[in-house]
DNA sequence: CACGATACTTAGCCTAGCTAATGAGCATGG
DNA sequence: CCATGCTCATTAGCTAGGCTAAGTATCGTG
């Protein structure tokens, strides 16, 4: 009981800790392509949704839409993603994966190679189904 | 077969995906203190430990010194963190936190109130062993 | 006691967030 | 039919948080 109510206490604060030093050594070996945590992010929103105007994106990926201007800047200036104009509305814009941007996705898709899928190959069947159900779980709560 | 295959070959992605967003949501809205994700880290980890030179809890966090410097200079300047001479090495430098320091971590232990918490309280008994677990592998994804 | 190694900081750069302000285009009510 | 107000994207400007490289002080040793 007692254990249960302190695990419960600190929950909050052993997650937020785990999830900071995961990501700034996951930021230390960059992932496929160059490309940020940022970045491959929102070429993933854009790639399964096929195209979005930036607003549509900013939303889905939790960020106020000048984060969104920047992070797709850095994606356009690489090839990756390209701003077509909306077909009846000249104040929006249509974002949508390039051939370059969507080969770039699927090859992050299955990187065995990579930083992270090498260290999640290492875990147990059990620790990755723990990770898989954990992801779920923090999509949910950052949705909420 | 197929979906464990695909499981494996995509949690990377999903990881990383489900990581950011919920990194971004839960800045916006700020713990306990007005302190940043880093902030609160470092003071946890010198709470912990009593007391460590900025090496060693750059190590413990997972960071490189500067940033470290950083981030006690922040701590410093709100009166949370001490840095004191070290009493036989010149060079060294012993940080610890102060009461206050002290009272804003007691305060963050137990802050049910907090952003976080109050989405932590919402989950199923379940879903929050699944967080704790998941929280203990990816501290030891980022150590390894 | 000079010289290399170590510890921390400083300097300078980048990404990634934010809010506030700007400018362009749409839509609507007189 | 157009003035006025809203929406969309961007720009400007700020902060935090990373990094590497360089600087500075101190230690320890040959």
């Amino acid at each position: 009981m007692t254990a249960e109510r302190t695990t419960a206490d600190t929950l909050a604060k052993t997650l937020r800790d785990a999830i900071i030093r995961f990501s700034r050594r996951a930021r230390q070996a960059r992932p496929v392509g160059d490309l940020t945590f940022s970045q491959l992010s929102a070429l993933t929103s854009l790639q399964l949704a096929g195209a979005l105007t930036p607003r549509e994106l900013a939303d889905m990926e939790r960020v106020q839409p000048p984060t969104m201007t920047k992070i797709v800047g850095k994606l356009e200036e690489r090839g990756l993603v390209a701003r077509t104009p909306h077909p009846t509305d000249g104040r929006q814009v249509i974002l949508a994966a390039t051939d370059e941007g969507r080969a770039i996705y699927a090859l992050h898709e299955r990187a065995r190679n990579e930083w992270l899928a090498v260290q999640l190959d290492r875990l147990t069947p059990e620790e990755r189904e723990t990770l898989a159900r954990a992801a779920e779980i923090l999509q949910r709560v950052a949705r909420g």
